[in-house]
DNA sequence: GAATAAACCTGATTTGCATCAAAAAAACTT
DNA sequence: AAGTTTTTTTGATGCAAATCAGGTTTATTC
């Protein structure tokens, strides 16, 4: 197995890690904090044992003390229906936070598992609290996170409710495309933490679905797959398809026009 | 002064209004909040003119600089996808918070708009975060707004990625009505401010779906709808079909048994 | 490394809802 | 009050995606 570029960082979430050093702390930290700051934010916070694969860093029901950051690896949000069935609200990478829906309950609202081995960072909500009496850019820094969220929210609603099965898929690899690009990996080569399965349920849609789409868009030359792996080969064609939420390709006339 | 009816309140928007007469204060302020915190916002606060229905109350790009509390009256949030559409993304009664998710923006990411002569608020947000400094009871507030929306969304999500077109009108119904509730209206019979084509937009579905689910929860008796006025007659089995994402009707075996 | 389980893909069939079409009822205009 | 527009309702048809069914590949376990 290729060990990659930022493996190193993400691989050693030992008992030393701080956040001054952490490499992901552009994403997750105010930029303006200063070292004082950062030091003292870091003394709150707990880095776990690494879960691993399946397990819960909390259930829907469990009571609601700490949000968390992921260091490395991946986790799933999902809530049981009614009948019974999982329905998985969110995944997050590292650098995201996970748990800031659960803020005004005395429970978190929805499960967390682990996709794959996962470290976080345990962030004691009661003392967040307190530390962000005193430091503006860390109250800013969680406003913002939750609006971020809610934007995604309203996006997901629009995807849900009026993209058809190719755009949705579209949308769900450009936007995990532009979070790795966000931490420094490649845009176009990554490695799907979640199943077929998972892919369906988050989208909408059937995991026959998500397997047809997937095998259309290795036809068309727009990706290639391998497993988990995927390769996007035609970046601009898949935003294309992912942003329009109608079946017209919408070629760019006045640029068109000049070759025909 | 009338603490039990919400009436004249909501329709004198004078200039000399105070929050601490309002009678959606209890919903949208924090609880423990003291008279003179209370003052503090209030000083904080303009109340606009009314908006006339179809009026806009910020457009999508506009520059982010206020949320706002609906006094009365509805608001809608909407979107405009890619190609041309518009996507509702919310329905804001009264005591409820608008724009809560462009905090972290330069710009509104959707527009809001009035279904009908509506009364707001207006919240500089950039005062309001100075305020929030001193008053960490205010500051939970907001937190508890934003995660409650966000709460919101994800219950959308799995509305539309789950519920057939009935259980979404269902849902969406026994929601209104709780809302209703929760400010001191009937939940049994109310007014939708919204027209059918606004609720199949919001809700995924065609208007025609949208008619036609009215038209079969009327003849089961399960409602009465007159135009857009709406009497709950059967709320137990509106809820469990709202609950129930699939077409089970989910009886509880251990009550029925004892009588068949 | 064989056995078993889980995930993934592909084809055939069904179905819920969108779309199309057009009438009926409300809501504005003048 | 008559005419116009908009909204709502109802019916007929088509289609995208779910479901069903089977086979294949990839993990996991012993």
């Amino acid at each position: 197995m290729p060990k990659g570029q930022l493996k190193g960082i993400c691989f050693h979430p030992s008992k030393e890690t701080k956040c001054v050093t952490c490499s992901l702390s552009s994403l997750c930290l105010p930029i303006s904090l200063n070292f004082e700051d950062i030091d003292q934010l870091d003394k709150i916070i707990k880095r776990r044992q690494p879960l691993k694969k399946g397990e819960h860093l909390f259930h829907q029901g469990d009571r609601f003390d700490c949000v968390y950051a992921v260091r490395s690896g991946s986790i799933k949000n999902y809530a049981m229906t009614n009948d019974g069935e999982e329905q998985i609200t969110n995944f997050h990478l590292p650098s995201e936070l996970v748990g800031l829906d659960g803020i005004d309950c005395e429970t978190y609202p929805v499960s967390a598992k682990a996709l794959e081995t996962t470290t976080v960072c345990e962030i004691p909500f009661a003392r967040l609290e307190e530390l962000a009496k005193d430091l503006p850019e860390l109250r800013n820094q969680v406003l913002r996170m939750m609006s971020r969220e809610l934007r995604d929210d309203k996006q997901m609603m629009m995807l849900l409710s009026k993209k058809n099965a190719e755009q949705r898929v579209a949308t769900f690899l450009t936007n995990l495309s532009a979070r790795f690009k966000r931490r420094g990996y490649s845009p176009f080569t990554f490695r799907l933490p979640m199943s077929r399965n998972e892919i369906g349920n988050y989208l909408g849609l059937a995991v026959e679905t998500v397997s047809r789409v997937f095998t259309r868009f290795q036809n068309s030359d727009l990706i290639a797959v391998n497993g988990k792996e995927v390769h996007i080969l035609n970046m601009d064609d898949l935003s294309t398809l992912a942003g329009l939420p109608n079946d017209e390709p919408k070629l760019t006339p006045d640029i068109k026009t000049a070759e025909g």
